[in-house]
DNA sequence: AAGTGCAGTTTACATTTGTAGCTTAAGCAA
DNA sequence: TTGCTTAAGCTACAAATGTAAACTGCACTT
């Protein structure tokens, strides 16, 4: 995934993203609103800018049947290692030894952390 | 660290803070612009003006000397630990063994990294 | 003593982001 | 058919961010 693509995903306009991940299929806004409403508290108005903003990205697909129908463009396991690597790349020198190191010296991991990726390493080549 | 500061700072102010974290000691803004506008090319203005955010938001420190001396109030890990938490928080589900497994199947590990993992997780009790 | 230069402060201005209203058109209810 | 509802598109507007100029006053030079 570009730079260009992920970078410009804001922290409102991944909540979208994070629903349209979630779904299975691609969804009328009616039922964007319909969870995001409850959730965040947005008037129908601020999710169809963030939907509008998402499609004018190139983040997000719509595809007009008796209304649009909206569906991620990428994934959210390709959002997540790109928006990761970012991380890496800005404040970690790049290395992502850094990171699991700091996460390890700041008690970022839980005992279940811990016990996962023993397993995690165990096994893996 | 607190998020309230942390969560403010921004790229470019980011700039500034790793140069700060690099010196040893407190340094005036003379220092401060002879280092980032080479790399940055950012004119003498958009520095004092960075300085002078970071200032106010309390993650610099400014001593009076014959001229102003900064110096970050916040350390790198401190930082770095926050942006990771926060990562781990925004698409994580707050999990950090999810970070760690799409690095992993991402190929964001290299195979140092991986064996250091092992190593890491093997003996962790 | 007067001039220069630059630190520090204030102001500026475009773009992005968060949040939302207004307008237009079409489908559905009456 | 007439109007109500609402999707889609357009407009709005404040705060944050990136970038920088203008102003002000002090220190150092001449």
């Amino acid at each position: 995934m570009s730079d260009n693509l992920a970078s410009k995903i804001t922290d409102s306009e991944l909540e979208v993203m994070k629903l349209l991940w979630r779904a299975k299929d691609a969804l009328p806004v009616t039922e964007i609103r319909e969870q995001l409403q409850g959730s965040k508290g947005w008037e129908p108005a601020t999710i169809k800018t963030l939907i509008a903003r998402l499609v004018s990205k190139g983040v997000v697909h719509q595809e007009k049947r008796n209304v649009y129908y909206y569906s991620p463009v990428i994934t959210e396991k390709d959002y997540s290692s790109w928006a990761t690597k970012d991380l890496i790349t800005r404040i970690y020198n790049g290395k992502a030894s850094e990171l699991i190191a700091s996460l390890v010296n700041s008690n970022g991991l839980s005992q279940a952390d811990i016990a996962e990726l023993r397993e995690m390493f165990k096994v893996e080549e």
